[in-house]
RNA sequence: GUGAGUGUAGCUCAGCCCGGUUAGAGCACCAGGUUGUGGCCCUGGGGGCCGGGGGUUCAAAUCCCCUCACUCACCCCA
């Protein structure tokens, strides 16, 4: 039996390592006139970092995460998220002593869950993290770089935001909604009734028709909001109005991750899954991991999502140089002056007939032939293969044309 | 973790229900037609433990059991 890649993994390469490069590419693009600065972190973590921050009951810490230990006995943990690890980093280096302080992070991540289409184990997020900035202005520029971003990419996104409350106003309306919910326990999920324990907002976005039927009537956040929150919500959608970024209030949408608070939001693309982006506000986790208060917020960008949707980036026009069966010399040189010029070349020395086929199906866009009559005459023979013409030239005018 | 489907040539699949010569097709690949012109056409060729293991049978790609893998959905998430 063939080696295989390790369940829910996957080799990227051909058009998929183009689609890849030019997300990638657009993202780095895009986040650095922000002024964002990128920061590379370890793939594997301390567990407890992940087991803190995203929150003992989520299935991530439950289930998914890629726990092992290391040979003196360390627990550690192939990250299943970006956040926790760049806080951790900015607080490990002393990165937040002035602020405001803008990262942004490429990388791998690694959840174990049941493989399906565009969700596997080892998967790619491309994200955003800005701390020490309280105000509004700061989800607007989480928002506005997805925007632009997928502007960019072509795509056409739908984006729904809410509010989830603050350590301040969030227990009040969880016990709003667990009175709310316990009386109605029987109609709902067996999901359900282990949220209302452990995750009560959780209860909000069960997918079941018969759960939502019931939590239609809910209380809502908006009546529960404290002043402070209650004001940055309404400053986010007047600035998201103001900068023309069509929206719409899910009251139903809570972010799985347990360091969230404040405004959350979600990008959907037609033709994906589900999100291709999500972020939100995480205020009090650099304290919770020992830094001083600092507010931030950020978003990550699910790359493998955004991959199927998006065009390979147009490839530069490539160089064949046929020797055509004379000493190969002579088109290694050709070929070293065409590279000079800044484009691709690919040296062959098969038969003619046999070096056009290989080049129309590798997708060259020229062939410069250099056989025994130009190399009389000190000349190439230039072939466009898409068009299938051909022209002879000297060779100091063919090199001056590059 | 739950449910359904699929594993036959490099790729897409037929054959399986109803067991019976040497397992097929298209595409791709290689060679030749074409010793300096690719795509089109023609001819020929290489390729397969029919996912793996066990069972039933005179006989298994085909029927039964187990196992592994993949796909899709649920759950959850980017």
């Amino acid at each position: 039996m063939k080696y295989q890649p390790p369940r829910g993994t996957r080799d990227i390469f051909g058009d998929d390592v183009c689609r890849f490069g030019r997300i990638v590419s657009i993202f780095r693009d895009v986040v650095a006139r922000y002024c964002f600065e990128e920061i590379k972190t370890p793939i594997f973590e301390d567990t407890s970092l992940f087991e803190r921050t995203i929150g003992k009951e989520t299935d991530i810490v439950k289930k998914q995460m890629y726990n092992f230990e290391d040979k003196s006995g360390r627990p550690l943990t192939l990250r299943p998220e970006g956040t926790a690890p760049v806080v951790r980093a900015a607080i490990s280096n002393n990165l937040l002593e002035k602020l405001p302080a803008k990262f942004f992070y490429i990388g791998e991540m690694f959840r174990y869950e049941r493989p399906q289409k565009d969700r596997k184990r080892q998967f790619y997020q491309a994200g955003a993290e800005i701390f020490g900035e309280k105000s509004a202005s700061a989800d607007l520029e989480a928002i506005k770089i997805c925007r632009e971003i997928f502007d960019k990419l072509e795509l056409k996104f739908s984006l729904e935001i809410n509010t989830i409350g603050c350590q301040k106003c969030r227990p009040a309306y969880e016990k709003a909604l667990k009175d709310f919910i316990s009386g109605r326990l029987d109609g709902l999920c067996s999901d359900c009734r282990e949220r209302y324990e452990t995750n009560p907002l959780r209860v909000l976005d069960c997918k079941k028709e018969s759960c939502r039927q019931i939590l239609s009537s809910a209380p809502a956040i908006d009546d529960y909001l404290c002043p402070e929150c209650r004001r940055n919500f309404s400053d986010i959608k007047s600035a998201l109005s103001e900068s023309r970024i069509n929206f719409t209030r899910n009251e139903k949408l809570v972010r799985g991750l347990d360091y969230y608070n404040g405004c959350v939001f979600e990008f959907y693309v037609s033709g994906a899954r589900d999100a291709v982006a999500a972020g939100g506000r995480y205020d009090g986790l650099v304290e919770f991991l020992g830094g001083r208060p600092v507010p931030a917020c950020g978003f990550a960008i699910g790359i493998d999502r955004v991959m199927p949707l998006v065009s390979p980036v147009g490839k530069t026009d490539k160089y064949i140089v046929i020797s055509a069966g004379t000493e190969k010399r002579e088109a290694e040189k050709i070929a070293e002056r065409i590279r000079a010029a800044g484009k691709p070349a690919f040296v062959a020395g098969k038969k003619l007939s046999a070096a056009l086929k290989f080049a129309s199906s590798r997708g060259f866009k020229y062939a410069v032939i250099a056989g025994e009559e130009e190399l009389r005459e000190n000349s190439v023979s230039v072939r466009n293969l898409s068009e299938g013409r051909q022209e002879k030239f000297s060779k100091e005018d063919f090199f001056n044309s590059l």
